[in-house]
DNA sequence: CGATGTCATGACATCGGTGTCACTACGTCC
DNA sequence: GGACGTAGTGACACCGATGTCATGACATCG
């Protein structure tokens, strides 16, 4: 491969000028620029990014680890591939930037995880990104303290810059405008009860419900992921047979996620129940390949995995510029409530009261 | 950053001696070893991989160049995230080899592209892998000859070396075995005549009724994937109904992709007609999310995106090491059919006969 | 007209590793 | 006992860029 030394040579002036005409830097006369960039067309040159880094001393490259690619090795795992989502949205951002994203995949196993930090520190990137595959907690093998690093869908205990979704807010969000669309019989079905969503969630109907002078029956709730993905229908089965059978049944039903909302319309439409018509199902996630192609179409609410990206990459960079110690919590991002057509308005609710899109 | 120099100086010994011990490719003395492997953890030293690969030549590097994490701008594209199982063989494979992956994001902007491979030339990537997000006949802009590169789910007409799904095979083996289940009036739902995949599958599922006898009736396929997505429910509905409604209707319907099978389920549903009792459905590509959250889960072929993705990194490290220019042609990979309870069996087949799974 | 400033360019050192070669001890073999 | 092989180590050059400094040719200014 040519060097900067075989340019300078062909076009008959020294390697610094030839590195003048390629970084701009200082002025260069226009006959001797032209001849430059004729020499490197020629042999098609490539300035070597090891080389200009070790002088410079800048590496340009940011680090994301991540299990994203490698996700479905549980496949009983909450969100999947949506977190795809968020490398979109960082990468979005990294690469306005002029730097170069390196992505290493974890296979979601957490002791590969320092060998991939280690070869990024080789590499000498000016940040790292760790990506969860679902909101939860995490711990992180210590970095040195130079090279900043930015959680995205977790969070740790010892206050590492973070960005994760409102979960509380999304789920309030929804279950306020289903009450404005005058359901007053809300069941919920969660996710795992182990998992950080689940709880966060859970106050957030609860929150919506009280807003609105409505009791929380602990009847209507019930967790619909127990066990193994195999009983998984089973168990849907069996919470909302029971809550169909209450005195006063549900007119809708709120899924942990959108996966669960598309098995829930299959055991609804098996016992012969139209949605919506009959009953009202509504989803978390806005996962669109689900939500978008279910007939009819799902009422979820956004996890803004993008936003979040964003968020997270525009934060990393400004910890690599040096600026803003400032905002030291976790960053909490909200996503809009999509109203599509698995919904049934009980009455025609006051819009303009409503922002169906809150996202800025 | 600490230097091999700092740490020669702390442990008393020369630079080299330290590169030995990094290295291992010289014998070194135990004690001084040992001095060597305290110094540079009291330091927290970590090697420069830009230093390294300036003397050795050797990066380590491979680069991938993608649209999967940005794909969905255009929503009406075929396959979409699946792609990210692609990713996710290459990284598997590539991983245990020691080297790294680069992950570039085109953004499904294909002019972008050149940039991309030039970011990765000046890390002086070892390899490259092209991703494309369906399978299609692509055109790259020409990489330096010393440069490997291997196409992935796409092909060129330059004779690239590229890895291809079987789609021919795929719909084939899917229709053969749902003739062996007792279906002789199959319909099929076509994904856009302009991708290549759609050529294949249809000759494939003329070739699996030729194999049975069964003549080929035109009134049975039809393009279910016409114009805007608004409209994609209608077009479908319209087909749907235009089928059932002839003298000899179909008693499965085979669709484009399992995302489509997900609408149908609706649509069918929507016309009481229950499924499998009814009338069966049948997808394509194994998309996990849909194909076994479906309710009930739905029969379909993989799409083997993560062999392929195996398969293109090993020819990606072949082309490295220099052997085998033997294999010229396209790579082409075959999945197995995945038979699940949207499908009746009409007569009991004879199971022995048939490999339901032939992956290797 | 000399002082000063800008343009245009090159010489040279330097970044942090590794390849090459040289050298010192030993141990072994004929 | 001298030739030879091997373990263990260091000196030094080099990979390919860029930062620093110096230099010469002009233009401008008071």
């Amino acid at each position: 491969m040519a060097t900067i030394y075989d340019v300078a040579k062909a076009a008959g002036v020294s390697p610094k000028t030839v590195s003048r005409v390629l970084n701009g830097d200082a002025p260069v006369g226009t006959a001797t620029r032209d001849a430059v960039n004729a020499a490197i067309a020629s042999l098609g040159y490539v300035p070597s990014s090891a080389a200009r880094m070790m002088r410079s001393n800048k590496s340009g490259l940011i680090g994301l680890i991540t299990g994203a690619i490698s996700d479905q090795i549980e496949p009983a795992q909450p969100a999947g591939l949506p977190e795809l989502l968020l490398v979109r949205g960082i990468q979005q951002t990294i690469g306005v930037t002029g730097k170069t994203l390196m992505i290493a995949d974890s296979g979601n196993r957490s002791e590969r995880v320092p060998e991939l930090i280690k070869t990024f520190l080789e590499h000498r990137v000016e940040g790292l990104i760790y990506v969860a595959p679902y909101h939860q907690n995490v711990w992180l093998p210590p970095i040195p303290s130079d090279t900043p690093i930015v959680l995205t869908n977790c969070f740790d205990d010892i206050g590492t810059p973070a960005v994760i979704p409102d979960d509380r807010r999304g789920q309030h969000d929804l279950v306020a405008r289903l009450i404005a669309a005058g359901h007053e019989r809300i069941a919920y079905l969660t996710l795992r009860e182990d998992i950080v969503a689940t709880g966060l969630r859970r106050t957030g109907y609860r929150d919506a419900l009280g807003e609105a002078g409505l009791s929380y029956d602990p009847a209507l709730v019930e967790c619909g992921e127990i066990g193994s993905p195999e009983v998984e229908t089973q168990v849907l089965w069996t919470a909302i047979d029971r809550m169909l059978n209450l005195s006063q049944p549900p007119t809708v039903f709120c899924c942990g996620n959108d996966r669960q909302a598309l098995k829930v319309y299959g055991i609804l439409r098996s016992r012969g129940l139209a949605v919506p018509d009959d009953i009202s199902v509504a989803g978390y996630d806005n996962y669109r390949v689900i939500a978008e192609t279910l007939y009819p179409p799902l009422t979820t609410v956004e996890l803004a995995y993008t936003a979040m990206g964003v968020r997270a990459a525009q934060r990393l960079l400004s910890l690599i510029s040096g600026d803003s110690p400032e905002n030291a919590g976790p960053d909490i991002v909200a996503g809009p409530v999509y109203w599509r057509q698995s919904v049934t308005e009980r009455r025609s609710p006051n819009v303009s009261q409503l922002k169906l899109v809150r996202e800025d």
